[in-house]
DNA sequence: ATAGGTTGTCGAAGCGCTTCGACAGCAATC
DNA sequence: GATTGCTGTCGAAGCGCTTCGACAACCTAT
């Protein structure tokens, strides 16, 4: 392994110089400075991490805490992960994968070891036991996701209250009158993850004020699951002409049902799903949806970090405005027979 | 922050003591023990991550490569890096996530500086640009996945051979003459991806020992992507009575437009799919299917390099062996009218 | 009693880097 | 010609830990 002592001496020059070349905290001579770059080219040198990690107390690594449940949206924590890794690494830092396993200890150990410099939890839930660790360390921290309590926290997600709303909108100015939400596994709900929630809270107030009925049910992913909540929910509103749909592994059993029943998409019901692009578009119909931009979230997450980590940036909330694409799956609602 | 020396003088010992009692590579007396672990408790005593790395020349730290694209097996993928960081977790190890978006600087990079102890590779090709750079370290590594040459390396993958003979098999003994296989997307195979062309092969050479005609179609996922190939395959070979499919994204679209197109499954034709169990169980027709092991990838490449890294353990090629699950989409082949 | 082992603890060196203060050299100012 | 102010470089201290050799203290076997 080569040191920055055998550059230093390669170069001529005293190991400090060497490090100011890498740092640039101090002016270097052109002469010099290129002197050091080249020997650092012929010796492949690599700067030591630990030692790195020691002396200046920066490891320029930011730790991410994933689900470890995959019940929801695993395409999209992938891709919001990899977001995160490739924008932290154009700052400069790596990321460590931290599972939600260990929990709140995970959040000591990492803050009490110096592993990392900051963290980006995601999965966030509305009373989350983290919480108060990140509010009791001064190690700057970003949320995915929106607890109940944001106050001296910085957090970047959807905005789900708005995603609610928007899907009902669409489906009133339709004419949809009744409208039934297929929303996450009960689960999700019972843990009160904050985005299932704040959907529903925002679709329900919106579709009061437009004076629609709405009728939620939690529904886990897969065919006869579907099967099931679909039954119900037309049972108990045989009128339904709307549907919302916000576990994207719901949406195309939902469709293979409808079309099995004879009930056409858009003709005689309407789809509107909240889920990534991919999904919506590789659908057997083309689905109008509200887009979850995972890699946007991913990478506002680093930068809000990086901003804090360079002493900008301050405590606060980023909501991404949903948008909703027209595709092929809604359409004006059937007049009555 | 705490060090080990305010431990140290809390406990009323020196440093190395504390030093031992933590690592336990000296034996240390019952009572001074019990005293250090009470002062460590009390004080809230972290160990330093940097000053640890620096001093031992080890990070405690395994780097895991993931594909950067999105174009295959997501969820596959996602569960494989969970799997990876529970099982680092519990010999230790945290886990360093890693884009192939550097691709071989990734691996100069975490070798040179140190950063990580190892490395996991997935998403491995053929003939892979980073496995001379593994060659040329004396870093363990394990590959999830099998390049052509695997000579020096330890990889673990499913015997994706002997998988694309298990379905072929099974469709034979049903009686099915004709078989079409819905490969994955062009990209794949035109990046020499490992799985993917042994898959096809396994399955070509057993289909010609059981003399069976298989006809190979690449194939993008969603729906109207499938409409396509299928409407090519049938035109082809309008006699096709089996289907094996790669591309978990092409299947529910494939169940579909056979429902679609009158044919019924499995009584007109049979459908094998290659997928994690949980898409074969929520599919509209639960799926005869071989499953892909993510969590048994994962949790095998760890311990492979947990191994090495203890110095049991040497190079070698850990295959799992597939199991076809027989589910409701296979049946007999018709009878020819 | 003495030599030879064990066991438990300590002191000190050193891992490779950053960073601070010092200072030589030189240009501009009075 | 002395003073001030830069600029560029160096030496040394120190980050918090591991680890090696030393060595008391005690136990056994002669």
């Amino acid at each position: 392994m080569v040191t920055l002592a055998e550059v230093a001496q390669h170069a001529g020059v005293s190991a400090s110089t060497v490090s100011y070349v890498l740092s640039g905290k101090r002016s270097i001579s052109a002469t010099t400075r290129l002197r050091v770059e080249q020997s650092i080219r012929e010796l492949g040198y690599h700067p030591n991490a630990g030692a790195r990690a020691l002396a200046s107390s920066k490891s320029n690594i930011v730790a991410l805490m994933i689900p470890l449940r995959t019940d929801m949206y695993v395409p999209v924590m992938m891709e919001i992960a990899i977001a995160v890794a490739t924008t932290a690494r154009t700052h400069g830092y790596d990321v460590l994968l931290l599972t939600g396993e260990e929990g709140p200890d995970a959040v000591r150990r990492v803050t009490g070891s110096g592993l990392a410099d900051a963290m980006i939890l995601m999965d966030v839930q509305l009373d989350d036991e983290r919480l108060p660790l990140l509010r009791g360390t001064d190690q700057p921290s970003v949320l995915i996701g929106l607890p109940a309590d944001t106050s001296g926290l910085t957090c970047v997600d959807l905005d789900w209250n708005a995603t609610g709303a928007l899907c009902v909108e669409h489906l009133a100015k339709l004419g949809h009158r009744d409208v039934a939400v297929i929303g996450e596994a009960p689960a999700v709900y019972e843990r009160h993850t904050g985005f299932a929630e704040r959907t529903l809270d925002g679709l329900r107030s919106r579709a009061r004020e437009l004076d629609l009925r709405v009728l939620h049910r939690p529904c886990e992913g897969g065919y006869d699951a579907m099967a099931a909540t679909l039954a119900r929910v037309l049972d108990e509103r045989p009128g339904t002409t709307g549907f919302v749909v916000q576990n994207e592994s719901a949406v195309e059993p939902l469709l293979a049902l409808l079309r099995q029943q004879g009930r056409a998409v858009p003709e005689d019901v309407s789809v509107v799903a909240i889920c990534p692009d991919q999904v919506a578009t590789q659908a057997s119909v083309r689905l109008t949806s509200v887009a979850i931009p995972a890699q946007e979230m991913g990478r506002h997450a680093v930068e809000r970090l990086v901003a804090k980590l360079d002493g900008r940036g301050s405590d606060d909330v980023v909501l991404i405005a949903p948008e909703l694409t027209v595709r092929a799956s809604t359409g004006p609602a059937p007049t009555a027979p």
